[in-house]
DNA sequence: TATGAATGAGACTTCATTCAT
DNA sequence: GATGAATGAAGTCTCATTCAT
């Protein structure tokens, strides 16, 4: 990943303003949010964040494609530990809700701020997203290799079903400010649910 | 419904500058939108839209309650005009999915900025976005008096799962320019894994 | 001329704003220059001047171009009423010079700024100012036709060097602050220079 | 000429710095250009450059002078080398108009910014700039004196008319991208029209 | 001497909102 | 009611200059 600015002590400086941007935009959103907000955050003068990155649209997206791309690795390597496909799923859903509480701050900026990238930044594409969705994909093609998953689920529909179902009881649970649902709970049943349904009638199990 | 601004004659302009926010906010966002291109898409004077919204703000949350209200209006009817649980979640999805079609820019609007909305706009509480859940909410323990659902279904989470699948597919619709996926075909397969993940083991069916 | 900006009530602006421009520029330089300031000089705000003007080197642009077009337009209306080609060129020279004392702002900014912008605003073709060369261009070629000026005269180089002498020595003038020169007597000398300096030998006179 | 910086090794990196503003400066202009261009150009570091001139305005008025001054006691030395007050005058026009090629850029800035700087940087007296001048002055006094010139000649008026002249064309020809101009012919009919233009009726020659 | 990362003042420009007509 | 010219607060970003290494 081709990293703009100085270098060396440079790094870690680079990695406050991403820290900070994630705090900031996640309480305030994009838009809301101010350059010397981020740099007083981050402990360094306004200018100083330009020299790490191109401008403010450069910080969002460094902070999805870095980011994310920390999370994709993560998870993959959580789901290959797994074992069949069921296991995997359920794995995969528990880690997207553990997220919640790992890193809050991301997961609301990716949430939020993800959408009007997809829309708003013409020549933007999310490479570390698709990834993402692409981990999901691998399940389902799997469990239906296994046996597990019907013949005919259309995969594309089903991750995104997937994906939207999380992210929807994440944002849920976000925006309870006092956290009132139980990550765990939601995951027991979001597994329930589309383990059912994706199953195979009369399958294996 | 409280209106502002002026009566009569008047409404039509309301409705013109709503539709032409819609037009606007759909394809920049809200935050990319100028007042003066959404007064110009009406044709109106900007000044025109401060006497019948208080702010830009009160303009999207307008269009959010107004529009979503009569969406809501209208799958509840349309759901009450169903059977049982499983046909009403069939009908309510379908629905959904035809929205897409017929009001795009609406749900484009609802789909990015409601987010944003939701996090950044702290007094405003998106009620008639709640009632659209509640619609499913009230299937969902129809179903579960019916006895097709399970009895132990969370149905807050289901809820809030069913939409966020819906929502995700219909980003995902609305993002691919050439609209390559079938609506039809999505509201086939989401109906078929909730229907599924939600029932009740050895249930009536 | 394409005219941006309201129109009606707004001309009169615009010239305030042009005419501050050009009292700003005149006396700190183009770069050196603030909008804020001509927006004060000019009794507007900020913001109006962007109604008017595209952006700072607009502004700059248009005022070489409007008002070096008024004065070319008057220069070639008092060329005319002279009779031959030396007496065309004695009042060429004679209202360079009091051009001077009458708009010594715009004739600052025009010695000043024009240089600059010929190097360094790319796509910017100074037409007026081509036009004004051209003025002389017209008394030379007429003097050769009449017998007066040598059949020789390479007419390129020697409006450039007429052009050359006048603004050099206007420059002079402007940056002396006790204004020391006496603009008659420069124009006297220079015409007399240029006046035996080009004439054919033992020509008509 | 009191030299800042460091001695020895140090005189060629001011040398090289000083050659890098030249080629910058002349290329975008004074206020388009940025010290850390310069300092790129020259192969230093930012920093360095305020080990050997105070800010960028001395660098800029460090280029007239010293560069100016190689310049002056150059055509000083050709001058001297020439005979009467007409040769002398050929060779001061000739060696002006060789300049354009030989330093073309160190002419570009002087010719550009000279002017900017003669108003706005209230402190500097071109010094170098008055001595160039000066050698005209000498010249045409000279002329005065051996009856080749008219007696009553403004000297003062006739300096600046030359050099207005030999800097216009000079102008154009550096503007010209193609450099369509021929520096011999514009130096023969700059020279012939200042010869015949100030020379004393019936004179001598 | 030399470096170059960091600073932070300040410029241009935008645009929601107002208000005289 | 309707207009749209005017306002001016405020944000992003630049870049000359500094100073710890």
């Amino acid at each position: 990943m081709a990293r703009r600015g100085p270098q060396g002590g440079g790094a870690a400086k680079r990695e406050r303003i991403l820290r900070a941007a994630i705090r900031i935009f996640s309480q305030k959103g994009y838009f809301n949010s101010r350059i010397s907000e981020i740099a007083r955050e981050a402990g360094v003068a306004d200018g100083t964040i330009y020299l790490y990155f191109k401008n403010k649209d450069d910080l969002l997206i460094s902070l999805f494609e870095e980011k994310m791309g920390e999370v994709v690795a993560d998870v993959r390597a959580r789901v290959e530990a797994g074992g069949d496909a069921l296991s995997r799923l359920k794995i995969f859903i528990e880690n997207h809700m553990s997220l919640l509480i790992r890193e809050a701050g991301l997961i609301e900026v990716i949430q939020v701020e993800l959408r009007q990238s997809n829309k708003f930044m013409k020549e933007y594409i999310p490479v570390r997203f698709l990834e993402y969705l692409d981990v999901i994909s691998g399940i389902l093609e799997a469990g239906k290799r296994e046996g597990i998953f019907r013949h005919d689920l259309n995969v594309t529909m089903a991750r995104r079903a997937i994906f939207g179902a999380l992210d929807e009881i994440s944002l849920a649970y976000v925006l309870s400010r006092k956290r009132k649902y139980d990550p765990d709970a939601a995951s027991a049943e979001i597994f329930r649910i589309f383990a059912e349904g994706l199953k195979r009638e009369g399958g294996k199990e």
